[in-house]
RNA sequence: UGGGAGGUCGUCUAAUGGUAAGACUGCAGACUCUGGAUCUGCGUAUCGGGGUUCGAGUCCCUGCCUCCCAGCCA
């Protein structure tokens, strides 16, 4: 069979195994057609242990993972870790905490660049043999110098034509630390002439004397990411070895190496790299923003980092979600930060407990609520999971609700309390707005009301009907609570865009974090914990931050809720 | 300018020579004890110009535009 056995998927349209249709998946289908591989799929996830993993690699994530899931195939982790001067086992732990929190899946198959060196010096000594590589001495400068340009030829290297015997020597003579940083190089011999870059006589190995965070000091010369790559991928057995699009134009060159050393082919095959609106996907840019102090670190939860988005209460089943319906292809787009949040909001509506929370309290005494009462209101965990029960929120005369819910002089299309209307209280009770208390500066610092005992629990025999309902706490029964609320990190769509002399730091949201104190909570989330997640009724997704401790409780807003009001409100002004 | 890869609603993805479809966004409405959720309605999109064909987003020619490549980074 040559296509999908269910005719053309569409993303939504899951296959027999569950996978949703792209241009890889096809090519995947096809090859098991042809019994190429022995219909074997075995793909892999290739970080660098430069950096924290971020959204960009979800995506790469779930594909890798999810075409080996779907085709019975494997799919190994490895560390490309090849430059020692960059690396660090910080971000090789975080790694594999990010991508096992992802759903990433590889048994026993975590592997290293790093294992394959000695194979590596060996296939290099091999080319030298065969007359495909050399040592230069060119320096660095030199060799940019002799590289030409993307239209102008290069020029040979005056060491091209070295005799294999010295070309040997110096390289047993470099590897044994005899010679300083920089100083030679060892070369594939291709075509200096090349109209691709990638083949006019690539790197292979530069001498470095630093200290690599697996093999200690045991090497003063590293391959190069082109030199290792392709041959790491072949050591593994990789069938099919998916990258991003930059990579294109270094195909033929890891095509050359494994043909020259007649060793297993991977398919490579590349695809577009994520890319979200007010959102940075660089590492080299993220790691700036960590280092310059410009967020908290790599989990700051304004960060599209794995580490960021888990502390912000992302869910990975939205995350994988979201990455399973953008597709796959060679497009090179910009996917909107709206849809990441569509899935976000989707999946935490089907599992978020609902409370109540009053971020900006305003205090309302109900004039008519007996002194010293308290009840217990019953109130729905979740609408839209009915196993997850009720809960007692306590009621009593005086309350908080949200600032935003009281307006002296309410601007038409408000229809939350203002003096003389009648609200109601969720899970409460029928209030009417009687009167107001102000400060010396003539804010509104208190609101009295009356209640109606007949709307115990938020229904009117009389069956009238109120316009509003807004969410509260008892004062007393209150727990206190920090809250931090989120925007995006820039203020562009596009930050990287420098085609106005900016750069994304230029960029930067001045007010991506506003923290609140003096939040009240309903007393039931006095325990909350860390990977607990909330609906604040009304107001967003909620979760406990790290931070956050009984008794000094600290919560971040994963993403707001849809607000018509908002909306109406701006097209107001 | 050399090479490589792309160009379908605002965004992303489908349509594999046979009715250009879906999701998100936006707008309008219904419903609602969350202005939430849900539901309904609303789409002048095939980069341009030629050609082949009964029929072209798809094939051919040509032009235009975008992205990637001149690290001893990956």
């Amino acid at each position: 069979m040559s296509t999908n056995p269910s005719g053309p998927a569409r993303p939504d349209e899951a296959s027999p195994a569950g996978g949703p249709s792209n241009f890889v998946r096809d090519i995947i289908i096809e090859d098991i057609g042809n019994g190429k591989n022995g219909g074997r799929v075995h793909t892999r996830f290739p970080p660098e242990p430069n950096g924290y993993l971020h959204i960009g690699h979800a995506k790469s994530i779930n594909l890798n993972f999810g075409l080996a899931r779907e085709f019975g195939g494997k799919c190994n982790l490895r560390f490309d870790d090849t430059n020692p001067e960059k690396e660090d086992i910080e971000y090789v732990e975080s790694i594999i905490e990010d991508a096992h929190w992802l759903g990433g899946d590889w048994e026993d198959r975590m592997f290293y660049a790093s294992d394959y060196f000695e194979q590596l010096y060996e296939w290099a000594v091999k080319l030298i043999k065969s007359g495909d590589a050399y040592v230069c001495d060119l320096s660095a400068a030199e060799v940019r110098e002799q590289r030409g340009t993307l239209t102008e030829p290069g020029q040979n290297s005056p060491y091209r034509n070295r005799s294999v015997e010295e070309n040997l020597d110096l390289f047993a003579r470099m590897r044994a630390g005899e010679f300083p940083d920089g100083s030679r190089t060892l070369r594939a011999k291709i075509d200096m002439a090349s109209p691709n870059l990638n083949l006019r006589d690539p790197l292979m190995y530069r001498i470095l004397h630093s200290e690599h965070h697996r093999t200690g000091n045991d090497w003063c010369i590293y391959p190069t990411y082109d030199y290792a790559h392709g041959q790491s991928d072949s050591i593994e057995g990789i069938t099919h070895s998916i990258c991003t699009l930059e990579f294109e134009d270094h195909r033929p060159l890891y095509d050359w190496f494994i043909e020259k050393l007649g060793i297993h082919h991977p398919q490579q095959i590349e695809f577009d790299r994520l890319n979200l609106t007010y959102t940075l996907l660089s590492k080299r840019k993220l790691l700036a923003l960590v280092q310059n102090g410009r967020v908290r670190g790599w989990d700051d939860p304004r960060m599209p980092t794995v580490s960021g988005l888990r502390r912000r209460g992302y869910t990975p089943e939205a995350i994988r979600t979201f990455c399973q319906n953008i597709g796959v292809s060679k497009t090179n787009g910009i996917i909107e930060l709206s849809l990441l949040e569509h899935y976000l909001r989707e999946d935490l509506n089907r599992r978020a407990l609902r409370v109540m929370a009053v971020l900006r309290p305003l205090r309302v005494v109900i004039d008519n609520y007996p002194e010293g009462r308290v009840e217990e209101m019953e109130a729905v965990n979740n609408p839209e999971d009915a196993s997850a029960g009720t809960r007692k929120v306590p009621f009593s005369k005086v309350l908080y609700i949200e600032q935003d819910d009281f307006r002296e002089d309410p601007p038409k299309q408000y229809y939350r309390l203002s003096p003389g209307r009648e609200v109601r209280l969720r899970y409460g009770y029928f209030i009417t707005c009687t009167g107001v208390v102000k400060d010396d500066a003539g804010r509104v610092v208190e609101v009295h009301c009356t209640y109606d005992p007949e709307t115990r629990g938020g229904n009117a025999p009389d069956g009238r009907k109120v316009k509003s309902t807004i969410h509260w706490v008892s004062a007393s029964h209150a727990v206190p609570a920090e809250v931090r609320l989120y925007e995006n990190l820039f203020t562009r769509e596009n930050p990287s865009d420098d085609s106005e002399g900016k750069q994304f730091t230029d960029y930067l949201n001045p007010n991506s974090l506003e923290v609140l104190t003096g939040c009240q909570i309903e007393p039931s989330l006095a325990g909350a914990a860390v990977g607990a997640r909330y609906q604040f009724e009304r107001l967003g997704y909620f979760c406990p931050d790290l931070e956050s401790k009984p008794g000094a409780l600290v919560f971040n807003r994963t993403v707001a809720l849809r607000d018509t009001w908002a909306k109406i409100e701006k097209k107001l002004k």
